[in-house]
RNA sequence: GGACGUAUAGCUCAGCUGGUUAGAGCGUUCGCUUCACACGCGAAAGGUCAGGGGUUCGAGUCCCUUUACGUCCA
């Protein structure tokens, strides 16, 4: 438990929010404020609440969206501190894969050539001194000295975002960290690809698939984005096979990729298609390259797109990818990973003229070789007009910028649902089994499953990541044997194959016949980031020094996933799948999501717009609690627009609390017999009417924080409090400055709950404040119940409600007279019903007190609160002595 | 084309299972140097609840439909 600050800090004179941050963030870390308790009683399941943290991408920008989330998932950590639960909130840091390289090599100007030695004494040629530099100008260095790099600037980037989570107050507990990159996570999503292996679930396999030629890697269903494109319709003839062989008559295709002529197996047509009919069953030729194709039947061919037939290349697109594999049909690739034509030319162009053509084609990229196969349609009179320009949606690589093409290689899947009936009718019940916050976000994990066409390939063709640990035996021809890959003990992990041989071999037996080789490849960051619950809570069990101290029983699975609705196909879904295989059950039981953050002008902030604000200075200019008060104000689901405004609310709100607090315990202590509580001495109708309004807003900031709707409890909180200051403080200064007991208590035990009530939202000032005058942390104590607000004789929230409104009724007779509120009144008359006019009575002196009534107060009974006939005195403020 | 969401005051948003005269904050206007706060206090103006239809004694709220916007998937 934490210990006492043993320095009592007096009440301010000007209370102020700067330096609060500096003050109380020292505090906390130095006393383990936020610390997850680890052993003892608390450190069992039921009293655990767990949380699996967005490992942020460090090399990332920091951006308002991160504040937003984090803040909403720190508001909900509190308030479960503040219930008595153990929180378990780790910190980790996403810097594996390709954003890191990205961002490596522009910041140091170099790439990776796996094919380099190392070079132990290297020095980069930039260090975030170059704006922006182009491929050919990057130092290429060995794959050993670019993940060094990485290392490095990994770290240093985490520090900027440390600084700024401190900074919000995020009561992370830092002591529990983990980087994705790091041998623990290594060795943990190692593990889980080895039994993901070992049970059948992690499969290789040499198929077509997605490849990004810029970042030459192969690339996931959840990592692709369809853009539109500018291209073309080429209306392109082919021959039926006409007498002795030679070219009859012309079948019209259309297609926006004309230089996969070469490539072309088939003429695809809808079963039903009237004008195909006969066609069925025989073959045409290929125009320039005289390739013999069948045309076929396949109901994927849309009859109302251009032609109605179109050509089957291996491999165009992914509709390409089913004909070709439901078809039976050959393969014949010509685009190399390069993203260029092959340099021979294929056996199957046996004709003269089609050889001249793809020899001019060779090498090329697939935009020249365009170029080169239109120019000779025209001349062979095989193009049928000219072509029409169009915008078609292609697939990119969300980080990329050239289409993606399709080629055939050999890569790591895991069953993801996408090819199996069964699994992927499990993997969508586990939805309903995750609580969503908001729940409507259960449809979006679910068109996602429902919609997956094929499993999730996780190995990449890159330098920072995972290795994926096993190697293959070589025959006695050198060829690796992949069907039965060689794997690592688990207690051997994390194993980097790559510098590694497996037991039984020796490293001078690496690529020779009768040898091995390693899995070049590494996973994608995905593979790692959908273990983080595994990761955090170490169930590897291999943390050093705390082995066997089952933490992972203690918070797996966790209570809480927070994370944006953009990745709920990503992070969220690979988790859930991981969790299915490795423990046969969710992951969590609860998925916060949380929305974006807009600009002013309900456009998504990003920086190639130019509208992106830094958070660091956002937060030096509003304060930290201001900031969270904007985030706070946001339900979970809803995207936000970044509006300073409502910042500056939440500062104004901050200074207020600190100011009533001053004032409100300036009044002192109340009398009390030893032991006797503060709740005993509120005998007063108003101070029992308050603590009465205040008792209900327990219950319902309570019940909505149990709903996961603190935005709610914010409101709840601060829409008492203004009444609390601007109602019932100004009623009873007067009395509580002369010393009544119950006035007093009353202020102090509303304070109290009030504070508490704003804790998880105003990390800062409800500590300064309750440092005037409690011990320990506010964060420490316990939420406020209804039980503690338990008086001698219950209140009558109503008594609060009409003494304010006749209040209010004093305040608009001296405003419509313009004078000042220290006006006397010497005479009025209240016009209230019944009810509210006797509750108006039981706190007359108070209100007498507030509005100056020093005359008569008659009672009128009518329908409307009004208050009438009022005689009064402007004030005039002396002149100066 | 499909799924999900949104539409309430000039702006940002509440309004939960249908029930007095639709609320808050910001902004605007007017006033007040009230012994915690001018980063303050008080007051006022401001809405055909996107359009249409239906259910109901009663609809911002439920149903149907149209429109607009956003996100995701084809």
């Amino acid at each position: 438990m934490t210990e006492l600050d043993p320095t009592p800090s007096p009440i301010p004179d000007r209370p102020s929010l700067d330096g609060l941050e500096e003050k109380w963030g020292q505090v906390w870390r130095d006393q383990g404020t936020y610390a997850y308790e680890r052993t003892g009683e608390r450190a069992t399941r039921s009293r655990v609440f767990s949380i699996d943290t967005p490992p942020p991408t460090a090399s990332g920008s920091l951006h308002m969206g991160h504040v937003f989330s984090y803040t909403h998932t720190d508001c909900m950590a509190r308030y479960k501190r503040m219930q008595g639960f153990n929180v378990f909130y780790p910190i980790g840091w996403d810097d594996n894969g390709l954003p890191t390289e990205k961002r490596v090599q522009n910041y140091y100007g170099v790439r990776g050539d796996a094919h380099l030695p190392y070079d132990e004494g290297f020095e980069p040629p930039f260090a975030g001194t170059t704006k922006s530099i182009k491929a050919a100008d990057q130092v290429p260095i060995s794959r050993r000295n670019f993940i060094e790099l990485c290392d490095e600037l990994t770290v240093r980037d985490e520090e900027a975002f440390e600084s700024l989570f401190r900074r919000l107050g995020f009561s992370l507990d830092w002591d529990i960290s983990y980087r994705t990159i790091d041998e623990h996570s290594r060795a943990t999503a190692q593990q889980a690809f080895l039994r993901n292996l070992a049970r059948g679930e992690a499969y290789t396999a040499e198929a077509p698939g997605l490849w990004d030629v810029t970042f030459q890697t192969a690339v996931a269903q959840a990592e692709l984005e369809a853009r539109d494109y500018p291209g073309a319709y080429h209306r392109v003839a082919f021959h039926r096979v006409g007498e002795g062989g030679s070219a009859g008559e012309p079948v019209y295709i259309e297609t926006t990729r004309p230089e996969l002529l070469p490539a072309c197996v088939a003429l695809i047509a809808h079963p039903d298609d009237e004008r195909y009919q006969d066609l069925f069953g025989s073959s045409v030729t290929s125009p320039i390259f005289g390739v013999e194709v069948p045309v076929v039947a396949h109901p994927s061919a849309e009859m109302d797109k251009g032609a109605g037939i179109a050509m089957c290349c291996t491999f165009g697109d992914l509709t390409d990818v089913i004909w070709w594999r439901e078809l039976q049909l050959p393969t014949r690739s010509v685009v190399t990973r390069a993203g260029r034509i092959q340099g021979d030319v294929p056996e199957w162009i046996t004709g003269e003229g089609g050889s001249a053509v793809f020899t001019e084609m060779a090498g090329k990229t697939v935009h020249s070789a365009r170029e080169v196969v239109v120019e000779a349609l025209r001349a062979s009179g095989d193009l049928d007009g000219e072509p029409v320009k169009t915008q078609r949606k292609a697939n990119f690589y969300e980080r990329g910028e050239k289409p993606l093409e399709i080629v055939t290689s050999r890569q790591w899947y895991i069953r993801n649902g996408g090819r199996e009936r069964e699994l992927n009718e499990a993997l969508q019940a586990r939805g309903d089994e995750i609580d969503f916050h908001p729940a409507f976000m259960r449809s979006r994990y679910k068109n996602w499953v429902a919609g997956l066409n094929g499993d999730w390939l996780i190995s990449r063709q890159r330098f920072f990541g995972v290795p994926i640990p096993v190697w293959y035996r070589l025959d006695a021809d050198g060829q690796p044997d992949y069907e039965d890959p060689i794997a690592p003990g688990e207690d051997a992990l994390p194993v980097d194959p790559e510098s590694q041989a497996p037991d039984g071999f020796e490293e001078s037996q690496r690529g020779q016949p009768g040898g091995f080789v390693g899995d070049p490849d590494v996973m994608d960051t995905w593979a790692t980031s959908s273990l983080t619950p595994q990761i955090a809570g170490d169930w590897r069990g291999s943390t050093p020094g705390t082995e066997g101290d089952g933490l992972f029983e203690q918070v797996f699975p966790m209570d809480m996933r927070p994370q944006g609705h953009d990745i709920i196909r990503t992070w969220l879904f690979a988790t859930v799948v991981r969790a299915h295989f490795e423990h046969g059950c969710t992951p969590w039981t609860n998925a916060a999501i949380s929305g974006w953050i807009l600009d002013p002008d309900r456009k998504k902030m990003s920086k190639s717009k130019g509208n992106v604000v830094t958070p660091e200075d956002v937060v030096k200019e509003h304060s930290a609690d201001a900031v969270r008060y904007w985030a706070a104000s946001s339900r979970l689901g809803t995207d936000a627009a970044y509006d300073t405004g409502q910042m500056k609310v939440g500062r104004r709100l901050a200074i207020k609390l600190l100011n009533a607090s001053k004032f409100a315990l300036g009044f002192g202590e109340p009398d009390l017999e030893p032991r006797q509580g503060l709740a005993s001495v509120v005998t007063e109708p108003l101070d029992r009417a308050m603590i009465a309004a205040l008792l209900e807003v327990v219950r319902d900031a309570t019940s909505s924080f149990e709903s996961w709707d603190y935005t709610r409890s914010l409101d709840l909180t601060e829409t008492f409090f203004w009444t609390f200051c601007d109602d019932y403080i100004e009623l009873v200064k007067e009395r509580a400055h002369a010393g009544d007991a119950s006035a007093r208590a009353a202020l102090r035990l509303a304070l109290s709950v009030i504070l508490r009530l704003f804790a998880p939202f105003l990390p800062y000032a409800t500590e300064e404040v309750w440092s005037w005058w409690q011990e320990g942390s506010v964060h420490r104590a316990t939420w406020p119940t209804v039980e503690e607000l338990a008086l001698r004789e219950t209140g009558e929230a109503k008594v609060l409600a009409a003494v304010g409104e006749a209040l209010s009724h004093v305040r608009k007779a001296k405003s419509d007279a313009k004078v000042g509120m220290r006006s006397e009144i010497t005479s009025a008359t209240l016009v209230a019903p019944p009810g509210p006019a006797d509750h108006v009575r039981q706190a007359e002196a108070d209100l007498r007190a507030a509005g100056r009534l020093t005359g008569a107060l008659n009672y009128v009974v009518g329908e409307e609160v009004e208050l009438r006939d009022v005689e009064l005195i402007p004030f005039v403020k002396p002149p100066k002595a």
